[in-house]
DNA sequence: TTGTCGGCTGCAAACGATTGCAAGCGAATC
DNA sequence: GATTCGCTTGCAATCGTTTGCAGCCGACAA
């Protein structure tokens, strides 16, 4: 078909390096812009003929369609802004791919915004919206509620992630923390534990308050006395839970199970419990929350509650994206399942007499 | 001023809901678009009376820049797209928090794409260059050759993170790889270690070479012959690199110190090691490399080699924003200095008669 | 033959900025 | 007084697409 003797010299090497554009396709197909552009992406809109003539010119102009200038005509920039805190915690990259794999199926770009709980970082990415640079914006970062309303001028499209603003209502994809808390404490209550103490969150997010609220129901369900001297603040952080253990442990009569808030403080405090010579779960037992990587290569491997990260993002990109579509203020929630993961840092407690022990 | 009576009605509330664009900046300032435009991005270039008057007016009007039009305009996007392979590796992370830092510096965004090591997601992504979305590629991911040339029509402004690809000469940022093995391997030799295992990283990183290669080195430096038995591959995976271990412990003379190829597989290494009752570091030492975040954690806390990779993304980013700028057939490589962190999972080898056991 | 209709097509106007060019204008110079 | 110069300013083109509208044309019905 083609000349073998002139290796790798291109065709229409007269033009200087320029990208093609779809006048430079519609001329080689001999049609006008309108219909080339027609043909690419309304192909039932032209006839065979011509569709096949542009097809087969843009593939031989090598043309890419100039997004930016799409964008403006369109008016949308098929672009979201995602803005996470602080991407080293190993909580937030699972959710991120979620978001990332749901924003390409549908043809979006993700921007990524790293705010450290920076107020000026996190107006700079809203700006980016105003400034039609993103059509939306998806918050894994909490407590923006200010920066959604600033000036009350445009209220971008926007949709949270697990934390939420308290009292406004906007579009939210998480879970059900109070429940999954429950349920965790009550697997701790299965297993015959009757003094478990709470490493909790971190103050300012409101899932701390929930996982609280959880912990605090299942206890009273089982008709436990509810008792404040078990419950420690953990912030989310290794050290902080390592401390909060060590306050725990110090106690008269120190809990034998620790409920954490999440995965990082849980492995703090399983830590410090075994820095203390004490067996885990032979001594103490310790349920973590979130189910992040490091949680089946911690020794022992961490029973937690698993949120479905992925899913998560997934779900709250598809959600913004279908939310940017139709009715810009329709509201909606969604809320995944959790599931608990019973691995090795849970067991009867100790003590002897324990019908669970025996049992075992 | 305004009739009391009705009740939040804004005062111009007869233009639909429409973003003010540059032109009725210009009306409101009674001055043409050009001054308009010119008194916000040139100030010098227009009278005092004009700039004070357009920039209230632009303050009045709640105007922001409409990014797109600007893009197309200018021919460029201010975006940068950040191809990275899998986001849960906590070694990442921070490399796209100092990218990410750099890039808002600048006023660009950030493209985030993850790949998973796959081709056809790597194009999409690069598409979006050839689409002129993105001005420039970043590249965590390696074993790219392919897609950098791909049908050599236009070669994407890009600069390699670490990883390179072998042959070809393009703009990257990283360390010293081979030199900072051999540090890592010289640290246990000044301890007085003569055994020492390596448990090596992914065939198909280029750096898995490199740091086999100081390995190799620092041992021969010392006089100690080459044992392949020594070798395992971790591919740079705790379960690997527990496998890894397990084979290395399993000789018939065992190492006294691991020298392994990233701290996720040191940390494998590490949990197997404990498991088979041993002592770390009394009975064998561990050294990682990279320094991610967990290994401050591990029990005990693991000596490594420090790579800067929150400067390594920032000093990336912004050599790919000056390559965009300047010459775009520059190329450029920056090698940052890695610190060897000693924690506490190395000590000198046991056995009777040491000199270093007798010293300490 | 005339009218209508449906399928394709192209013209030209957007989208919202930036910028080369020329013109206006007052001051300075010869 | 004429020329030049420098500072401001506006006109209009441009970036590359998409899309409303109108026109063309052939087929089909009356």
């Amino acid at each position: 078909m083609e000349p073998p003797s002139k290796r790798s010299e291109p065709v229409t090497d007269t033009r200087p390096e320029r990208r093609p554009t779809l006048l430079d396709v519609a001329r080689l197909a001999q049609v006008s812009a309108a219909t080339a552009s027609r043909a690419l992406n309304n192909p039932e809109m032209v006839s065979e003929e011509a569709r096949l003539s542009v097809l087969q010119a843009a593939e031989r102009a090598g043309y890419q369609p100039n997004l930016m200038a799409r964008s403006l005509r369109k008016q949308q920039a098929r672009a979201i802004v995602v803005l996470v805190p602080v991407i080293e915690n190993p909580f937030y990259p699972e959710i991120i791919r979620g978001l990332e794999a749901a924003a390409r199926d549908r043809g979006y770009s993700l921007l990524l915004g790293i705010t450290v709980y920076d107020r000026s970082v996190e107006s700079s990415y809203i700006e980016l919206v105003r400034n039609q640079r993103a059509d939306g914006i998806v918050l894994l970062d909490g407590g923006m509620e200010n920066l959604l309303e600033d000036g009350n001028r445009f209220v971008v499209p926007s949709v949270q992630v697990i934390e939420r603003v308290q009292g406004v209502d906007l579009p939210w994809v998480g879970i059900d923390d109070r429940a999954a808390a429950a349920c965790g404490v009550q697997h701790l209550l299965d297993l015959g534990h009757r003094r478990i103490g709470h490493v909790s969150g971190w103050d300012r997010c409101t899932v701390t308050g929930d996982r609280l609220a959880g912990y605090r129901a299942a206890l009273q369900l089982a008709g436990i006395a509810d008792d404040p001297a078990l419950i420690e603040t953990g912030e989310f952080i290794f050290a902080r839970g390592e401390a909060a253990a060590a306050k725990l442990m110090a106690l008269p009569e120190p809990p034998t199970a620790l409920f954490c808030a999440n995965d990082t403080s849980a492995l703090g405090a399983l830590r410090y419990v075994r820095s203390l010579g004490l067996k885990v779960p032979g001594d103490v037992s310790i349920v973590g929350f979130d189910d992040i990587h490091l949680s089946v290569q911690s020794d022992p491997p961490l029973t937690t509650l698993r949120q479905p990260r992925f899913d998560i993002g997934f779900a709250a990109m598809t959600l913004l994206i279908d939310l940017l579509a139709a009715a810009p203020d329709l509201t909606t929630q969604q809320t995944l399942p959790v599931e608990l993961i019973v691995r090795d840092s849970t067991a009867p407690p100790p003590g002897p007499g324990n019908r669970h022990n025996r049992r075992l």
